[in-house]
DNA sequence: CAGAAGTTCTACACTTCGTAGAAGAAGAAC
DNA sequence: GTTCTTCTTCTACGAAGTGTAGAACTTCTG
């Protein structure tokens, strides 16, 4: 899968936050501590949107991006993506299930429990 | 974490795959079809020994390399990683149990059963 | 139409990765 | 021990990806 950038990766997290999508130049606010250029956050953002992770209406005109799946989507496949590499599926879930805290352990067990 | 390339990647799998490790000119002999240069393959060799992805004897004369960490430990890393960078971790892991497989998911199951 | 606000184009430097030649080191054979 | 042979390291290069942004272009607004 595209994998993304430190800045790029940023930039997404600003818009998974965001229900109803940003415009650059409010993506660019939220990185004030880096005074990012506009034109970069356009640069970043067209590169997402080439590879797919954000989608933007042109009709308004300060363009508006959104995250063209959520965050949960996106992580979630990482980690199928992961386990797909693994022809030892039962070895690697034990494993996982070995690093993660216990918390995690008991949703795992309650969502399974109910499905 | 560190990320690694298509060919880095094959590499791995050779080593994962070879309890007591490979010689280079071994790895080399895996890949029959893309005829590599023996130096190549030490290259990769080598990143991937500074990526701490694998070890190797100095001492044996044709060096022998290993892999440093089992696959399994490695996708569960990756799962792990894909994991913590998600705030919601109920909302993820409900995704993933959603893409993975029945059989996967009967194997969570009974990994949690007896834990 | 002129100016402002916003978008796209083009570009560059830096890193990673696949690729391998050239040079160096170490043991084997004479 | 000098010369092969084998193996390892060094150096390098091109392609791709990414952070960065100026220059040029488009589109409202007044």
């Amino acid at each position: 899968m595209e994998t993304l950038g430190e800045l790029e990766r940023s930039v997404m997290d600003q818009l998974w936050a965001a229900e109803d999508g940003l415009t650059a130049a409010e993506i660019r606010e939220s990185f004030a501590d880096r005074d990012l250029a506009l034109t970069t956050v356009h640069t970043v953002l067209s590169r997402l949107e080439k590879k797919k992770f954000v989608t933007r209406r042109r009709g308004e005109r300060p363009h508006r991006y959104r995250a063209a799946s959520s965050r949960e989507e996106h992580v979630a496949e990482l980690m199928s993506d992961a386990l797909g590499q693994a022809p030892d599926r039962e070895a690697v879930l034990a494993r996982f299930l070995g690093t993660v805290d216990k918390e995690d352990t008991a949703l795992l067990r309650r969502l399974l429990g109910s499905s």
